[in-house]
DNA sequence: CATGAATGAGAGTTCATTCAT
DNA sequence: GATGAATGAACTCTCATTCAT
């Protein structure tokens, strides 16, 4: 079957995307990508048809990515203190770790060349997390408000708390928990 | 800084900047610009250099007209709630009334031809801010967080409260309520 | 009004269309044109919005030349013989003199980016053509044959009679002559 | 003449060539023309080493199909009226059965990939027709005409009266008839 | 000062051809 | 021999910027 269309080579476009486009914003020539990745400019194309293409599937993967790592090993503890403190954690954590990926996200987020059909795909991974907080507010540990109100202020104050992680390494426990204090206050009962 | 001739002229291209960032991201032709402001594609370059000096000027313009809508009329009252609130309520009530602005700002937010230097002037207007915030957080109405993270913390959740009200027009006074109250219950003391 | 846009340089586009369609085919690139047009790459677009356009805009102005070339001066005598000898002539004389139009006019009658609309527009100088053969019809010098039938064959014996002009220069007024008897004879009556 | 494994293949290709030639002219991708032979795109370049060399093939394997229409079955009287009929409608017969075969000599016949000795390889098969030529203009029935001046008159009313014929196929025995009149009456002594 | 034609570097994408499998 | 992924030169077209008018 010839040589095999290789997913190194897909992932390493895949991860030098991302490098790219976090250092130097979504229209960076994908030149500079395939250069990246160590492979030739023609090849991209073999892999994604279209930079848009490529765009969004970079969208897709690192929102399965950060899906995992938020929606993985939640405590045992019911409560939604607790499993939201632990998804939370979970998101900045890796925004922490990826920084390049965090960053290229957040162009990602703004950007209409990411499509409603890979936003809509984007946010399967993110379906536990309703009904985690659908049961809070059912316990009336948390106030009554719209879901995707609620998931948009974590991922909000998420971002803002990842951005002061990064940029005071030494406080960024700090600044995680008191992040985590503010989005938990905003929207807890009482 | 450099004045030439016909202040209309500037600013007539400043607003159809915004509207074209707004419509079409940051990298929209400056002839769209210019054919949007009714001038020549020429005439753009003498009362900005380069685009990157348009993009910072643009900057710098909504930032400066947002802090007046949020600092101007403070209520008497001096206790932090009714202060933020009427700030809030400034910043996302701008946000409503001015789309086409708020989103060429998100664009610009995110985008790396923004100067460090623009966003150090951007941040004059709420110079008042930290002030209230300060003395709030003596009277221990807030609790004791690093101004910054306050700041951005209401940013974030502006920018998401605003996005809500923008979508759901009817439940606009609804949503920027929610906001508030996430934000006020986030930083407040106890 | 600033830098009028020139028809000097238009016209010299369009002769160095002509003249790299000829040598190198219709698929030349457009950088080869602008060079030998003497204008920037980019020049090329500002008068032909796409090569597409070019392409049309040079089928239609090498037909209107030579509608010109043929359908002028035709001589007092209203004999179709007469008539129609001083058009195949005006043809062939001008194949003769204008080599490199007729080999690109030769590549445009088969390209499809020369549009349907193009080869109406292009057809039009030969109007008066139509009705010349009519009344040679009429006064049953010409057999009863479909008007295009008779056109198209001018056209394919007058191409096929260019061709061997130009290739033998020497015995070109006699390829001429019998290229014309071949025709007339063709489609003359009894 | 290198003739790798498989016939079929080879012949594959080049029915292939001539259908994706006729309907998207000789710039079209080899990988279109693999595509629809239902072969690999490398194993185009095991049967043509260039794309040049497919379409010299293609011209040759057209020309001599075509030349087979045409000079076989000649009828038994000699006059040259009935053989040149004959011949004159093997081509517009072949023409009609194999359109797109018709089309893409079209695009060969004015393309500057197939080389001169394609041509002359190309013109072998018609050998015979300047034989029967000869003889009618020995017999007065021809006037005296250069040879090549009668074939490539002959080519160029037979390829009209096809285009005619396609185009109109409920009147398409009566353009065959008109064609060769107008071709036999042209040359025709007197 | 205003205009918009002119510029040419650089963009995304295509494709004939090569070669590892 | 067959396959199709890999290659990179070449293509058409865009656009920030300049400058003749």
């Amino acid at each position: 079957m010839a040589r095999p269309k290789s997913d190194d080579k897909r992932d390493a476009i895949l991860t030098a995307a991302a490098e790219v486009f976090a250092d130097r914003g979504l229209d960076a020539p994908t030149s500079a990508i395939s250069r990246a990745a160590g492979v030739a400019e023609g090849t991209l194309f073999t892999y994604f048809a279209t930079k848009d293409d490529l765009v969004n599937a970079l969208y897709r993967a690192i929102k399965v990515e950060l899906g995992h790592a938020m929606m993985s090993d939640l405590p045992r503890q019911k409560d939604g203190r607790s499993v939201l403190r632990h998804i939370f954690n979970g998101y900045v954590g890796w925004g922490v770790s990826n920084p390049e990926k965090r960053k290229a996200l957040t162009q990602l987020q703004v950007s209409d060349r990411v499509t409603v059909e890979s936003q809509r795909i984007g946010y399967a991974p993110f379906a536990g997390f309703e009904t985690i907080v659908r049961e809070s507010i059912a316990q009336r540990e948390i106030r009554d408000l719209p879901l995707p109100f609620i998931g948009a202020a974590m991922g909000a104050l998420g971002d803002m708390t990842m951005k002061f992680m990064a940029e005071h390494p030494a406080a960024a426990a700090r600044y995680r928990k008191a992040g985590f204090e503010v989005f938990w206050n905003g929207i807890a009962a009482e």
